[in-house]
DNA sequence: AAGGAGCTCAACCGCACCGTA
DNA sequence: GTACGGTGCGGTTGAGCTCCT
């Protein structure tokens, strides 16, 4: 179905807002509320779209926002539950009063994914984009998850801490998406991790017959962002034996073969109700919470067990090593 | 002091989802 | 079942600001 854009009327004002339409907006709401933005713009008698009164009060001119730089304990809050969530940033604001999806997603651009990024040029003194579950291994999780920028020496100290989250992300992130990879996109990607001979008759014929059963049955893009370019270890507890030694056969990749659990296993059950667990908690606790609850469900006796055959790999595969072989 | 480069962040765009007629 | 409007969300843009040479 094709969608008409929102706002097609050229006389509606765009651009920065002035002292006075903001005036004008702020008391409409106190007084009547916003059950309908497209009436609020019309009522309020601003020449705005619905939208763009939505976008002003919600990041700007909403009461409780709370102005100002972030503090070390937003941006360490901020850092782990992206981690956890990914680029979900209302999901990242919920966590943090006062805070918008706005304003974190800016903070994080400008900010922390700079500040990551130099610390691991520091430490490495490598200059090249490198993706972002490298540049936390190199930077922040060898240390200590909450303590992200002290200690940075002890790189190697908890790979499997990052591997274990990074890993628990995927699977989020899978079963949050909706959107297929193109076969293209799917076929590029893999050709750039070594997989040259074959890798399309490995995409048609092994992956995309994967995707839609077990723990993937709502598509699974978790590679539209470049920071997550690590298609087999996010696979591989997907695929049966024999799509998984396909997928070694052809690949380069260091992290690929050690662990095979087929999609309707019970274990992979076990990490499907965990996944959601944590979405739950994810959507309305604090940090505190959440991440309390990610340490009990890599804790759990069943879905631990998945985990650590996956993770064996990873813990024999210092990230630099890993991170050479792919760029 | 000037001006170019880099940075910040408010605002926009386009897509997806959901409810309703 | 389908079309459509409203809303929410993530990605991107660009004006204005700051810093550097």
């Amino acid at each position: 179905m094709v969608r008409s854009p929102c706002c097609t009327d050229a006389n509606l004002k765009k651009g920065p807002w002035t002292p006075e339409e903001d005036e004008k907006l702020r008391d409409y709401i106190n007084r009547n509320g916003h059950e309908n933005w497209k009436q609020v713009s019309k009522l309020a008698g601003l020449n705005r779209c619905g939208k763009s009164c939505r976008l002003r009060w919600t990041n700007y001119l909403r009461p409780d926002i709370k102005r100002g730089p972030f503090s070390e304990e937003e941006e360490r809050d901020i850092i782990k539950l992206h981690l956890v969530l990914g680029n979900k940033w209302s999901r990242i604001a919920a966590h943090l009063p006062g805070r918008t999806d706005n304003e974190i997603k800016n903070f994080w651009n400008t900010h922390i994914r700079r500040k990551l990024h130099q610390t691991y040029k520091t430490r490495t003194g490598l200059n090249h984009p490198i993706n972002l579950p490298q540049l936390l291994a190199a930077t922040h999780f060898g240390v200590n998850l909450f303590s992200p920028w002290n200690n940075i020496l002890t790189l190697h100290a908890d790979v499997s801490q990052l591997a274990k989250l990074q890993l628990l992300q995927n699977v989020i992130q899978m079963m949050n998406t909706t959107t297929l990879p193109s076969l293209e996109y799917f076929t590029t990607l893999l050709g750039s991790q070594g997989l040259t001979n074959g890798a399309t008759n490995f995409v048609t014929e092994k992956i995309y017959p994967n995707i839609g059963i077990g723990t993937l049955n709502a598509s699974a893009n978790p590679f539209q962002n470049n920071d997550f370019q690590v298609i087999p270890d996010s696979f591989q507890g997907m695929l049966d034996h024999e799509s998984l030694n396909s997928l070694t056969s052809n690949s380069c990749h260091p992290n690929v073969g050690s662990a095979s659990v087929h999609p309707e296993s019970s274990v992979v059950k076990q990490v499907e109700s965990n996944s959601n667990d944590l979405l739950n908690y994810s959507t309305s606790s604090p940090a505190s919470t959440v991440f309390e609850s990610l340490d009990n469900i890599l804790d759990d006796e069943n879905g631990g067990s998945y985990w650590k055959d996956i993770l064996y790999q990873y813990e024999h595969v210092p990230p630099l090593a890993w991170h050479s072989s792919i760029v």
